[in-house]
DNA sequence: AACATCTGCACAATCGATGCAGCAAGTAGA
DNA sequence: TCTACTTGCTGCATCGATTGTGCAGATGTT
């Protein structure tokens, strides 16, 4: 209810502490050994700047300094699992350092990435991280120009250094299980295994389709065009290819490798308007962990990245001298199924 | 691979224009014609900025203004599909005004939310939202002294608008519909309905176990405080404390009302060691939404909450005049199970 | 022709923090 | 006593954009 008063600045404190601005300055910071102020006049200083509630004005600071403090983060999606976590290292990581974690979301729109970056460098942020960038060379582009470290995670991008998910060895490791899931269950494979959601054009799934490509070829089942279903994000379309696929099979197809946590939702949809039995016969994948999913009535093989890992690493470069043009890949998880048909929920891990 | 040069400032536009810096900065900007610039001589001037890639620096123009473009949001957590939902509409609605979205998360402590504010306003933001405020009274004394615009979310304060979920309300229809399946189903209840997960001491749960007695107290069936298990929001601890409960019981409890999706993932991990027969006689409702949770083998009823309606209630509070100290309620939507027994997987929306 | 008005722009102060250069007073060494 | 440092602090310019004020020159008015 009280007015507020005009935050305070080092002027007003240097006028109640009898000292100049320049001292108190140099009192509040860290290097006032260095600038040779008694340590009674620091204690001074800091005592009124305490009782006026003084706090650095950063914009004053990050003007003079060239830096701002502020950290950028472009990803996707910040509502979504793997990105949200993302985030959530980003920011633990940034704040150990002292820095303000500035994360924006892009909607996988270059030109909505391109305004992002702009608008990030007009803050003068110190470092950039993208994510699942899709214009990594617009954005080196104008990185570079305003002389700014950045690194691109999950998808690389040949002007700096790049973090991935190893997302080939996650998908052929995820395919071979698949595969051994249905050798194991003994049955005569009635048709292919299919590959469903993701757009081909984007890095992470042309990764994974290449790994399932390899395995079935290894496996000498070569894969046919029809058995890639790379029908973006959206559940919505992931709910209709699946139904048009199943109406061609007249079943479920013996095997689904689904290529994200949103294709999953809308393979659901679909799936649960059939009988349960129907899925006896059918091995199932995700790329991407949802604890959840992992509790529904049939088996379900996930695969975790490790978002803390990626972010890890990325700071690791970004502060690395000298920033180097490499290209470092983290490791995903397999996570085998928490539930199996005929004692639906019991553990097997 | 060149060589970065310095960034370009109105100084540079102006040397190559042949205009002076003020003149270039009310061409760029909005208020040219107020300041009677020559049509043409913008235009010049505006080529010329393009042409070498000028962008303001925001630090500069906020330390003039006293203002940022910068717009902050403290939520507890990153990873969590609820708060990820308000950043992302947070995130637009932001973009929409051209501001620029600060989010930073909490970890529902209190003095980590005390320092995110504290920085935030040291960065000069132009409002502040505050999602699940663990000290409200605190953020709103340290925005008084700032003079700070700040808008409550999900947890109100008493010192600013707040736009809270109608957690009673949504959790007052949750009761009610697992009483209501109860009876339907034709059991006699063995035993009550428990309440699982979250903190007694936080607003919502408050109000979610407020409504949930009420609706049981209605119904002759008054609460006994062994029935309210507020076990914090740790998947760990939940299964613990169901576990626990289980063995007092003998048998899963005829119905359960979990607080959250996390702890709805704890009381999963117990009961995935249970068979799928002993649900056939317990009513289970989640407070907060998930789609795969939506697709378990049992019926799930859950509560979907307006994340998006809870930021556009917040924003259009903090924009409006006069500023007034309102509490606006938003509603949850109910979810009915998408699965169900004998048609494990059958639709009933 | 004398005066008023308008047009188009430049000057200079300002926002708050920082850091270099320098100055007065004190201490030490010769 | 005089130079040579050291200590503790102040003054001033600077970062880049904004904005109130002012000033020529052009145009209009009587």
């Amino acid at each position: 209810m009280t007015r507020a008063t005009r935050k305070s600045t080092i002027y007003d404190i240097a006028r109640l502490s009898g000292a100049s601005p320049s001292t108190v300055s140099a009192a509040l910071g860290e290097n006032w050994r260095k600038r040779r102020i008694a340590e009674a006049t620091v204690e001074t200083i800091r005592r009124i700047a305490t009782e006026q509630g003084y706090s650095t004005n950063m914009q004053a600071r990050g003007l003079r300094k060239a830096r701002s403090g502020l950290v950028g983060m472009v990803i996707p999606l910040h509502d979504n699992r793997f990105f949200s976590s993302m985030s959530q290292s980003f920011e633990a990581l940034a704040r150990d350092r002292g820095q303000v974690p500035v994360i924006a979301s892009s909607m996988r729109d270059p030109t909505e990435e391109r305004r992002i970056v702009e608008t990030l460098i007009s803050y003068a942020v110190d470092y950039l991280f993208i994510a699942g960038a899709t214009d990594p060379e617009a954005v080196t582009a104008m990185c570079r120009a305003a002389d700014l470290r950045h690194v691109f995670v999950d998808l690389p991008g040949r002007g700096a250094p790049s973090v991935v998910s190893d997302n080939y060895k996650g998908a052929y490791d995820l395919t071979q299980r698949l595969l051994a899931d249905r050798t194991i269950s003994g049955q005569t494979p009635r048709d292919r295994i299919y590959f469903i959601g993701g757009d081909d054009t984007d890095y992470a799934s042309a990764c994974r389709i290449a790994a399932f490509r390899d395995v079935l070829a290894n496996a000498g089942q070569p894969v046919l065009p029809e058995q890639i279903i790379a029908c973006g994000y959206a559940p919505r379309s992931a709910t209709r290819e699946i139904a048009a696929l199943c109406d061609r099979l007249g079943s479920l197809p013996s095997g689904m490798f689904v290529n994200s946590l949103t294709a999953f939702e809308g393979v659901l949809g679909h799936l649960s308007s059939l009988p349960l039995e129907a899925f006896r016969s059918s091995v199932i994948g995700c790329y991407d962990y949802d604890p959840f999913a992992a509790y529904l009535q049939f088996p379900v093989h996930m695969v975790r990245q490790d978002a803390h890992g990626l972010i890890r690493e990325a700071y690791r470069m970004i502060e690395e001298d000298p920033y180097d043009l490499v290209l470092t890949m983290v490791e995903p998880e397999q996570i085998a199924p928490r539930t199996y048909y005929d004692s639906p929920f019991s553990d097997r891990g």
